[in-house]
DNA sequence: CCTATAGCCTGACGGC
DNA sequence: TGCCGTCAGGCTATAG
């Protein structure tokens, strides 16, 4: 599920349920998903403790602890958190568990655990180790640093969106939804658009990451334009009707619709 | 250097 | 019902 929509609906949500909340405990059910920190040292770290602050960068999430150091987490394909009532039974899949003063808490579930939690001090640091590019919604995700991106690969402009090293954020599904708003095909040569499309994309790519954010990342609640609810076997284009068309474009599953998203390649 | 591909991990689904 | 193959909204290490 988590491309950078999802990531800062997460964000929101753990903004309103869990910053500022005494963590009583921790409880680690998977240490698998613990990338440099062991069960007993994570549980040491956050105990006694609250966040007190988070930020988000492409999909991952940083949340800040009140004695210093920031938990990172990436939620891979499989990623969530919920937050529930003491009593209630944990998701399944929860490999990590906050326990807070009012009773309630945080599960971070990962049925793939394909996602990590870490701990830095410095986010700005863990992003430059990552060879993560700009936040896509940031400021500095600019019109010329996207057009460099795009002219410095030779390969499609679907895994160049995909690439987290020109722009951070942007997965499978939004890549999909970008390239049908901006009626590109997903295997133009990202080097070969020109001037007048990089620029549609550039703006599609805002637009569309904004759409998604505002609809909490809900496909139930995209508008009817978008391709991301027909996104499925036998799904028709929402523009034109025609059948949507599936092809493995860099290993990734593709949709997109022959008609409107012309085949230059 | 670059880009493309297999592998990680677990479960859901469809066909036989 | 059971078994098997395929597929899944990510990333990394490795091969070419």
């Amino acid at each position: 599920m988590p491309e950078l929509p999802d990531v800062e609906v997460f964000r929101q949500y753990f903004e309103a349920t869990s910053l500022h909340q005494g963590i009583e405990s921790a409880q680690v059910l998977n240490d698998d998903v613990l990338s440099n920190v062991s069960a007993r040292q994570f549980q040491n770290r956050v105990r006694n403790h609250q966040f007190d602050a988070s930020r988000r960068h492409g999909k991952y999430l940083f949340v800040h602890l009140n004695n210093d150091g920031w938990l990172v987490f990436h939620f891979g394909m499989t990623g969530y958190f919920d937050y529930f009532k003491g009593k209630h039974k944990a998701p399944k899949h929860t490999r990590l568990l906050f326990q807070f003063a009012n009773d309630y808490q945080l599960a971070y579930v990962s049925q793939r655990k394909l996602g990590k939690v870490s701990f830095v001090e410095d986010p700005d640091d863990f992003l430059k180790d990552q060879g993560l590019g700009p936040d896509a919604l940031s400021e500095s995700a600019d019109l010329t640093t996207f057009s460099k991106a795009l002219e410095s690969t030779r390969s499609a402009i679907k895994p160049a969106l995909m690439n987290q090293g020109h722009l951070a954020g942007v997965g499978n599904i939004y890549s999909d939804e970008v390239l049908f708003q901006a009626k590109i095909h997903p295997e133009t040569k990202a080097n070969r658009l020109g001037d007048a499309e990089v620029r549609r994309l550039f703006h599609t790519l805002k637009e569309v990451l904004k759409t998604a954010i505002d609809g909490k990342a809900d496909p139930e609640q995209m508008p009817d334009s978008y391709l991301l609810p027909h996104r499925q076997k036998g799904g028709k284009c929402p523009a034109c009707g025609g059948n949507l068309k599936r092809e493995k474009i860099s290993g990734r599953t593709a949709y997109y619709c022959p008609r409107c998203q012309g085949r230059d390649k």
